[in-house]
DNA sequence: CTCACCGGTGAGTAACCACTTACTCACCAG
DNA sequence: CTGGTGAGTAAGTGGTTACTCACCGGTGAG
């Protein structure tokens, strides 16, 4: 043979190569999208040839979609936010699942990739929302429905409620990791502030007439 | 026969075309961003030869940086938000706000074309976003930073309590045009909700001490 | 009449795309 | 030593992409 032969060692497992994969890859989706990440450019940043990759993964959609399923997989937040709600600890269950998003190191490739499926139209993008956001945002509707009935919350729709906070959450974060507009105050301080303004709004009683007709309908 | 020629009459102008060309592209690179677009398929779908959309645009990207000045052209909101501000009028500068993006006729293109130019980190994306929102959005914090020195609302920080608002607002678009989520109550019911939530948040004076240092942990 | 000009195109082209083929190498059980 | 297996790749494949070029036909001024 002409070629050296490198002395090998850095074979990996069939699984650790898979993640290893899976990681770069994302990292890359999430960077430019579907169809403006390339399967040449991935190899190279795996550091593996681009023969490898549809070794692991049939196709180019296959490997995003497995990407997709991966990073679905969520549940640790649920416990605290679940035992918040038992406790009726308002404070806590709004601060928990505003500070979950709104955090020093928070990750965005994961909203980016939600983003980009959702927008691409890709076929796992509805399983992706649902797992990573659909579960809190029913979770919340619920218990504000549950503390309007205890009387603790004034009359309101628990579910535009429910939106009504995410939104102030989620657009928090598009503006900060997508639109790249600075942060004006700390994260905790940002946190509590869109936490009380909320839950002003949803405790005070109808101090003065303000047009009503939204909900006697 | 070697070719057929028709009858023609349906040449058009130079700006004719150009427009027709644009209005086209944009529908195409809001449904599937810039890299999902090809230009066979702009201009296949505009009905000319792919040669004549490079005679009036001498790249792909200027074309669509051509629709993202486009878009970015608008001011007509802008008067009737001001002059409800001048007014003090709460209920009809938020419900404005509001009413203009979530309504029975709203284009979804907009919305889509931005996150697109953004997530992709398309040049033209700062000032497509500055255009679009960040106007209405300095507008906002300003006006409710007037009414808290009036004494009208309470203290909150009016960049957050700002953002608080457009956040509701744009995650209701999200939900609704991007992932397909359907409205639960009809637009202007829904609108009423959300401006009624909010106010009611920023004029309640806190009427029990909740901990305000959120996380201190 | 003519001829420059404008709107418009068919037929390319080089580079790039997702994906395949045919192969090497290391390792191990029998 | 032999034959099977899993990790890995160089070198393609056909199709697609953004972009180009030589050219066509109608129109109106000189």
């Amino acid at each position: 043979m002409t070629k050296t032969k490198k002395p090998n060692g850095n074979r990996a497992s069939g699984h650790e190569r898979q993640a290893s994969i899976i990681a770069t890859a994302a990292a890359l989706f999430a960077a430019k999208g579907f169809s403006g990440t390339t399967t040449k450019e991935i190899a190279k940043t795996a550091g593996v040839s681009e023969a490898l990759l549809f070794k692991h993964f049939p196709t180019k959609r296959a490997l995003y979609a497995a990407i997709l399923a991966e990073k679905a997989q969520y549940a640790e937040l649920r416990e605290a936010v679940e035992e918040a709600a038992k406790k009726q600890d308002d404070e806590r269950l709004f601060t928990l699942l505003a500070s979950y998003r709104i955090r020093k190191g928070a990750d965005p490739t994961l909203l980016r990739l939600l983003l980009f499926s959702a927008l691409e139209g890709h076929e796992m993008s509805e399983m992706f929302f649902r797992r990573q956001y659909r579960v809190f945002y029913d979770l919340l509707a619920g218990y504000i429905g549950r503390r309007i009935k205890d009387g603790a919350f004034r009359e309101v729709d628990p579910l535009l409620a429910a939106r009504a906070f995410f939104g102030v959450i989620v657009h928090h974060r598009l503006l900060h990791d997508i639109f790249g507009v600075p942060m004006h105050r700390g994260y905790e301080e940002t946190v509590a502030e869109y936490v009380n303004l909320f839950l002003d709004g949803l405790r005070s009683a109808p101090s003065y007439q303000t047009t009503h007709r939204a909900l006697d309908s």
